[in-house]
RNA sequence: GCGGUCGUAGCUCAACUGGUUAGAGCACUCGCCUGUCACGUGAGAGGUUGCCGGUUCAAGUCCGGUCGACCGCGCCA
């Protein structure tokens, strides 16, 4: 017979079939069984009747996590025991043979849907179990939506994709720590961002996106930092000026927003979260008045610092939320040399540059702006943040031949799934999190050179 | 890297100012249960209280060290 999934059931009341899938669950009334079945489209009840007798030997030898191999006949519950809200509450499968396809050892842990409740280093060391769990799921496949929706809107919108690579000659961003490579007889590193290759591309295809691997070898031992990172990244050329990019930036982040609410909502209410609420048009401040905001809240003067600090990000949002009701904020206006060497200087105020932040509650989410695209000011940068130019030959090279005015952003996929479900750690949004002390197994005691 | 908090059963947690044989829920094992809803119910098993040392008549509890975890800061986009 074939197999028919658990979600098209309800459509085959009266007939017989045959599912496939997990147990999630077996209730024993002595007499007869009851077990909860679990394939990837849904799940349902499966009752052995007393008659059954073959059935019923096979059936209490069931636990949790068998895979299993199910005939028999589907049918609507009796009124009584209809349960409204829940998937296929309203039928059951009386079960008239159980083929195990594969035992499963007894869970280390409650998987049940409300006894869920596990410490972070308990669930991690137990990914491949835990994946299981609904909940679980419903993380990642989010965070699928997420990466999807902004594939989908960077195409709409002319972007060319591709993929950057991640084995680089130097240490060109400078700033951020890298992890170093042998390669053959030299030295190589993985990238920490796809920022020059993007603005090379984009000087051929005018706008660019890439979903990328990136890696950090930051010794951050803090809920928002891990070493494996899925970065979105775009980069378009003919702006008139860096509001250009805050814009494709807002308008990215709403469509993301707008798809997940659309495509994922079942999963939005298993978590029980809801998503941050992007405004009509988000407000954009400078630092300088984000910092006088701050003072007027809260009393606390920072109107000296060069940047903003966790907590200054915190206090904004608080303040732009009561304001505006706005879970998102654009901060611009950061002094110059606190960025990276290809960020473009103002024009009005040299000593402060065009690139843009944007901060979703609290933490901030996104960062990008206009870059230098004149390749004499680009030369000069690059001799005063004391960079080697023969290090970065081939994106000198794109700038040397005309490029018109153009700049960029990038988020990460982890910290914005992290974000939109208020999850307290970022490792609860990456699959298979890389941090300090943890490569899929904790990293015992400190051999190696590194 | 610095600081704070913590480490008790497979998991999540109790155990007062140091005081009998370290408990509970879930899971597990063996029973009972013909309509349950990731049931109910009876019993059982499960512990070198992270590790090393110290103080004390007595240490899960206090002290020192060590390892680890979590959180915050720093670093970092």
């Amino acid at each position: 017979m074939e197999r028919t999934y658990i979600k098209d059931l309800s459509e085959k009341k009266g007939s017989e079939v045959l599912i496939k899938g997990w147990v999630n669950v077996r209730r024993d009334q002595g007499k007869m069984i009851f077990l909860d079945f679990r394939d990837m489209t849904g799940v349902v009840q499966g009752v052995i009747l007393p008659n059954q007798t073959e059935a019923i030997e096979i059936g209490k030898k069931l636990r949790q996590e068998f895979v299993v191999e199910v005939a028999g006949k589907v049918n609507s519950r009796p009124e009584k025991n209809i349960k409204v809200g829940i998937v296929n509450g309203d039928i059951e499968l009386e079960i008239l043979n159980i083929t195990i396809l594969a035992e499963a050892a007894p869970l280390p842990f409650d998987m049940s849907l409300e006894g869920y409740n596990l410490e972070l280093t308990t669930e991690l060391d137990n990914r491949a179990l835990v994946l299981r769990h609904p909940k679980i799921q419903a993380i990642f496949k989010i965070k699928e939506t997420i990466i999807d929706s902004f594939r989908e809107f960077m195409k709409q919108n002319m972007f060319f994709e591709f993929q950057a690579p991640s084995i680089t000659p130097v240490t060109a961003e400078g700033g951020a720590e890298v992890f170093q490579v042998n390669y053959f007889k030299h030295k190589a590193y993985l990238s920490q961002s796809p920022q020059l290759y993007k603005q090379i591309v984009m000087t051929a295809f005018e706008r660019c996106f890439s979903v990328n691997k990136i890696f950090r070898a930051e010794p951050s031992a803090t809920t928002r930092h891990i070493t494996e990172i899925v970065s979105l990244d775009a980069e378009m050329a003919f702006i008139n000026s860096w509001t250009d990019v805050r814009d494709m930036a807002e308008n990215t982040i709403r469509f993301i927003i707008e798809n997940v609410q659309k495509k994922n909502a079942e999963h939005l209410k298993l978590l029980g979260v809801e998503l941050p609420v992007m405004i009509e048009k988000t407000p954009t401040l400078s630092m300088k008045e984000v910092h006088e905001k701050i003072l007027t809240a809260y009393g606390r003067d920072n109107r000296g610092d060069k940047d903003l600090s966790s907590q200054d990000e915190i206090e904004i949002s608080e303040i732009i939320k009561k304001e505006t009701g706005s879970d998102f904020v654009f901060v611009y206006g950061y002094p110059t040399r606190k960025k990276p060497f290809y960020v473009y200087p103002s024009k009005e105020n040299p000593e402060f540059n065009e690139g843009v932040d944007l901060i979703c509650k609290g933490r901030e989410l996104l960062s990008g702006g206009r870059r230098i695209n004149n390749f004499a000011q680009l030369e000069e940068h690059v001799k005063l943040w004391d960079m080697n130019p023969d290090n970065l030959k081939m994106f000198l090279q794109a700038f040397k031949y005309g490029v018109p005015p153009e700049g960029g952003f990038a988020f990460g996929a982890e910290r914005i799934t992290m974000q939109f479900l208020n999850l307290a750690n970022v490792r609860q949004a990456t699959m298979f999190p890389r941090d300090m002390n943890r490569i899929d197994e904790k990293l015992e005691g400190t051999e190696g050179e590194y």
